[in-house]
DNA sequence: CTGAAAGCGCTTACAG
DNA sequence: CTGAAAGCGCTTACAG
C-alpha cells in the first residue's frame, strides 16, 4: 500500500501538497496538481481512513443499533438508514441486541468507532442510552419515546388507531381483543393507548382485552390463535370468539390469521394488523401503514444535520400512517348472513 | 474525552505504561498497575479505536455486502454473521447493492475501513472481486462459485435437488416447470442444474420448461402464477397447469402458492420451494432447507482464521442441506380421487 | 518494571 | 502556491 510519503517522494513534492491535491484541487497549481494525480494514479494511492480520520477526528461513520434482523420491520427501517448514509459518504455499522448478553460492552465498543447512533425501538435499556447522552454520543431515537433533547423520529398512532376502531365499530365489533404487549416496546404501547382511547370514545358499549404475547412475530401469532380458539367464552358470549383481534403488528396477524385458517375458523373473527409489510396486501390484511424505510432514511438525515453541526435544537419527526383496509376485519358482508 | 496523555500526566507515570497497563496489566507493577488503573476509571477514560488502530494497522472490522435485506434470506445471513463477528470483538460494516449506481465506489471506500469483506451470493460483480482479491483484500465469498484461491461458503444442491426431482417424480409428475433466472444468481443456477440433472437421469420421459423472473421475491411468484395461469398448454398437454412448479427459492414459492389459492386452482399442480424459511413451514411448502445463519457465521469464522493468520490456505466450506417434504408437493391423495 | 522516542498515515495552521 | 512542522491518540521496540 503506498502512503502519502511514497506520493510525495515519487512527485518531488511535500505530503502537504499531496494532501491539498486530493481534499481541495483548486489551491494548488496546474502542473503540480497534474504531477501529483499522476503519481497517485500511478501508485494506485489510497487515503488511509486511519490516518485521515484520526488527523480530522471523525469516523465518517455511523452505527445502528436494532433488536434483530428477523422480521421485514427492522431490516426495512436498516436499509431505508444504510441508502441516505451512503449517500452522503457515511458508513454503516450494525449492532443486533437481541438474546445478548454483553449489550452494554457491544454498544459502548460500537460508539467508540462511530460519530453517532441510531437507535431502533426497543433495542436497548433505558439506562443504557442515558449513559450515552451523558458521555455526548450523539443518538437519533427511531419509533421510541425520547427525552425533549433527543432527536427522534417515529410514526404518528393515534389517528390511526382511532381509524382503525371506528371501521371495526361500523362492522360491528364490540369485542375487541388487543394481541400484543404494550411492555415490549413503546410502539406497542402507543397502537393500545390509541386503541383504548377509541374505544373509551365510543357510545356503544365495548370491551377490551389484552392477550400479551412476548414477542411480534408469526410464531407467537400462531400460538395467540391457539389459545384464543382453546377459550370457551368471549367478551361474554360463550363459545365463541371475540368480535375482532387488534394484533400490535403484521407479524402477529398473518399468524393470527394462518391459524385461523387452518382451523377453519377463519371469517369468523375480524383480524387487523399494523405495519402494512409485503406479506399483508396478499393476506388481505386491514393494517395500518406506516413508511418503514422512511424511519430509517429520516433518521440518517437527522443524524447527519447533527453531525454537521446544521442543527443543534433537537428535532422530533412524526411520520403519518393511514389505515389501509382490506378483507380481514370485515364480518358484514361475508358468511354473516 | 480523556486521552492517554491525561491519564498518564493525572497517574504520575507515561503513556507507556498506561497502556501497558490496559493491554498486558501482568507487566506492569501492581501498584502501577491499582494506581493508572484508577485515573483511568476516575476520568473515564476510553482508549480512542482511532489512535489504536492506526497503531496497530488494523482496524478490528470487517464488512458485508449483499444485494439487500428485503427477505428474509440475507438478513438471516447477515444475522449469522453479526453474532460471531461480535463475539470475536470485530465490529461489523453493511453495505447494500441492490439498485445503486456506484457499488464499485461503495464497496471500495468500505474495504479501506475494514481488514476484509465478507460477499454475499450476486452482491457484486466479477471485475470488482477481481479487484479486491489483486489488492489483496481478504475475502470470503458466501454462496457464489469461487477461485480456488479463494475462501468461500456455500450449501450444497446436488444431493437436495436430486431427492426434491425424485420425490415429484415419484408422486407422478412428468412435466416440470423451473422458476427463476439461473443468471441472477449463482445459487439458483446449481439449483437448475441439480434439477435438470436429475430429470435427465430419469427412466421416464419427462419434461422442464425455465419460467425466468426477474427477482426472488413473492410479487415475482405471484406474477409468475399468474403467467402460467394464463398460458394455455404445459407440456403437451391442452387447458392444464405443469406438473410441478419448482421454483428456485421460498419466497417465490410462496408468491406462487398465494396466487394459486387466490385463483382457486391449489392443489392442481405441486410447487416446491427453497431455503425453508420460516414462512415455508406454515405454507406447507416443500423445499430444501439449508441453514441460512450457518452460512453467515461459518462466513464470519473463514475470515477470522484468515485474518488471524491462523490459517493461510484456502478453504471451501459446503454446508449440507436437506428436502423438507410437506404438503405443496403432493397432489396423490388430495383431490386426485 | 518503566520511560523516552519513534512511528502509524494523515491534516492543517503557520511561514515564506 | 508550497514546505516544514506539529499534532491527532495510540503502540511498541529499545534502553535502562
Amino acid at each position: 500500500m503506498a502512503t502519502i510519503r511514497d506520493v510525495a517522494r515519487e512527485a518531488g513534492v511535500s505530503i502537504a501538497t499531496v494532501s491539498r491535491t486530493l481534499r481541495d484541487p483548486d489551491v494548488v497549481k496546474p502542473d503540480t496538481r497534474a504531477k501529483v494525480l499522476a503519481t497517485a494514479e500511478r501508485l494506485a494511492f489510497r487515503p488511509s481512513h486511519l490516518g485521515r480520520q484520526l488527523a480530522e477526528r471523525r469516523h465518517a461513520a455511523a452505527g445502528v443499533v436494532f433488536p434483530d434482523l428477523s422480521g421485514p420491520y427492522y431490516a426495512d427501517v436498516v436499509m431505508g438508514y444504510e441508502s441516505v448514509a451512503a449517500e452522503v459518504g457515511r458508513s454503516v455499522l450494525i449492532c443486533s441486541t437481541r438474546g445478548r448478553a454483553d449489550v452494554e460492552k457491544q454498544v459502548t465498543e460500537m460508539a467508540g468507532r462511530c460519530d453517532g447512533l441510531v437507535v431502533l425501538g426497543p433495542a436497548i435499556p433505558d439506562a443504557l442510552l442515558r449513559d450515552l447522552a451523558r458521555q455526548h454520543v450523539p443518538l437519533v431515537l427511531v419509533a421510541r419515546p425520547t427525552s425533549p433533547e433527543q432527536d427522534s423520529v417515529s410514526t404518528a398512532a393515534t389517528a390511526s388507531g382511532h381509524a382503525l376502531v371506528r371501521h371495526l365499530l361500523e362492522d360491528g365489533a364490540r369485542h375487541l381483543v388487543f394481541v400484543g404487549d404494550p411492555s415490549t416496546s413503546p410502539d406497542v404501547a402507543d397502537r393500545l393507548a390509541a386503541v383504548r382511547q377509541a374505544l373509551e370514545a365510543s357510545p356503544e358499549p365495548t370491551t377490551l382485552t389484552i392477550h400479551p404475547v412476548d414477542d411480534l412475530d408469526e410464531t407467537h401469532g400462531r400460538a395467540a390463535a391457539d389459545a384464543l380458539l382453546a377459550q370457551p367464552t368471549h367478551g361474554g358470549e360463550p363459545g365463541t370468539l371475540p368480535d375482532a383481534l387488534v394484533c400490535a403488528n403484521d407479524e402477529l396477524a398473518l399468524g393470527v390469521l394462518t391459524r385461523l385458517t387452518e382451523a377453519g375458523r377463519d371469517g369468523e373473527v375480524r383480524v387487523t394488523g399494523w405495519d402494512d409489510v409485503m406479506a399483508a396486501r396478499w393476506a388481505g390484511l386491514t393494517t395500518v401503514r406506516q413508511p418503514v424505510r422512511e424511519l430509517g432514511a429520516t433518521a440518517a438525515r437527522l443524524l447527519e444535520e447533527r453531525l454537521a453541526g446544521t442543527r443543534t435544537t433537537p428535532r422530533h419527526e412524526v411520520l403519518e400512517t393511514e389505515l389501509v383496509v382490506r378483507t380481514s376485519s370485515t364480518l358484514l358482508g361475508k358468511d354473516h348472513a
